[in-house]
DNA sequence: GCGGAAATCCTCCGAAAGTCGGAGGGGCGC
DNA sequence: GCGCCCCTCCGACTTTCGGAGGATTTCCGC
């Protein structure tokens, strides 16, 4: 049986919660509540195993109680509760917020109840989900920047060099990587100049944006 | 009813799939293809509305094939299909090139049966799903850099700064800027010096590095 | 009209950065 | 062993930067 929390602040949408999980055999809805407060003290009572969480709530908001939750110490044996965010309205910075509250999922209250069924089963099964509306927004996101890391660029440098440009590309001085490598300042000087000559760069300043440019800082 | 297309090199993947739409009411498998260049032609033929797509395949890959059908023309009254990207193993970059391929939804072979069913109807629905196994991918890309704009952080500049400011942050000498900017060198330098006085910067280098860490270029 | 901010340009200076040639030592492959 | 590459260092030179002066014009607000 996999242990359920509600939270949410409407009575409705808890009771339709309620005879959601009834009608499955292997869910249990084994406490609900209406605030952030009550919510870390019932994950605290009752340990579920997933928490549906709803986001905006009077007191403690979904966000912060999804923190708490998952910041709280478990008992030895225990496991802290998969909290699964829901919304009502799908915003962008909801979703991000949520995933760096620790939530393994994001779902709307205008999903299917299939597939928030399906989702308390994966998110349950250790995995994570992102609900089709809010999706789309994470797509968005994803597909346009991809600014990947790509070590191969700095491939054609020595170790050393390596090392020297990632120094430089942190906007370090000569005389401040020489300490940072406990070499003399020529030394780097020799090292910056064959590391401009082998990427093509005419300055550090080019070598800090290259390596920005190409994900190798940041 | 929702018509599905499934486009898999292995047989029995394809049948298990026959099977388990032959058990919904509300969907039906229309074609099947073995190969990227079946699928294209089986997606012309039977209109579906759902495609699913493995990406392994002999010939044209699902990738390639996804891109053909998303870009092929649309004959009057209909609709480009909706495609899930289906693969074995989920990875990073798979799940960025079906993105960028325009699929809708990307899903892993070993999710469960009634996932897979639940990301056919939503796809439908216009919205996109993100596996579960992949979306920890995009979880762990997305919560790691947002690295956002922000705009107020050079707000205090006056406009000719920020011009000088973007050129400086792209890597540029004085001398570059003045040629840019049509002005002398001297100039950019009384520019380039109140900048680093009101961003509280010391060199240029740390203009370029200050820029790309707040999202300011790129 | 007057103050002030912005933009343009100048000179002078010191510090930092980059270039060039040279040089010694260590490791690795043939 | 010999060559090759890497790492280390040196000195001297040129260029670029940044800072500190001062100067002019324009434009805007009071």
């Amino acid at each position: 049986m996999i242990r359920v929390l509600v939270v949410d602040d409407q009575e409705l949408f808890r009771d339709g919660i309620a005879m959601l999980l009834e009608s499955q055999p292997d869910l249990e809805l084994v406490a609900s509540a209406a605030t952030g407060e009550e919510a870390v003290a019932a994950a605290e009572a009752s340990r579920p195993d997933v928490v549906l969480m709803d986001i905006r709530m009077p007191g403690l908001d979904g966000l912060s109680a999804t923190e708490r939750l998952l910041t709280a110490p478990v008992p030895p044996g225990g496991a802290a509760p998969r909290v699964i965010v829901v919304t009502t309205f799908r915003r962008d910075e909801a979703v991000a917020r949520a995933i760096r509250a620790g939530a393994s999922g994001f779902v709307t209250k205008d999903a299917h109840p299939e597939f928030l069924l399906a989702a308390i089963r994966t998110v349950h099964a250790g995995q994570a989900v992102i609900a089709p509306a809010a999706t789309f927004d994470l797509l968005a996101r994803f597909s346009q920047p991809v600014r990947e890391a790509r070590p191969d660029l700095i491939a054609a440098l020595s170790p050393r060099e390596k090392e020297i440009f990632l120094l430089a590309a942190k906007g370090l001085s000569n005389a401040e990587i020489a300490a940072d490598a406990f070499v003399e300042e020529t030394t780097v000087k020799t090292h910056v100049g064959s590391i401009l000559a082998k990427l093509g760069l005419r300055s550090r300043v080019q070598v800090v944006a290259f390596a920005w440019e190409h994900g190798l800082v940041g």
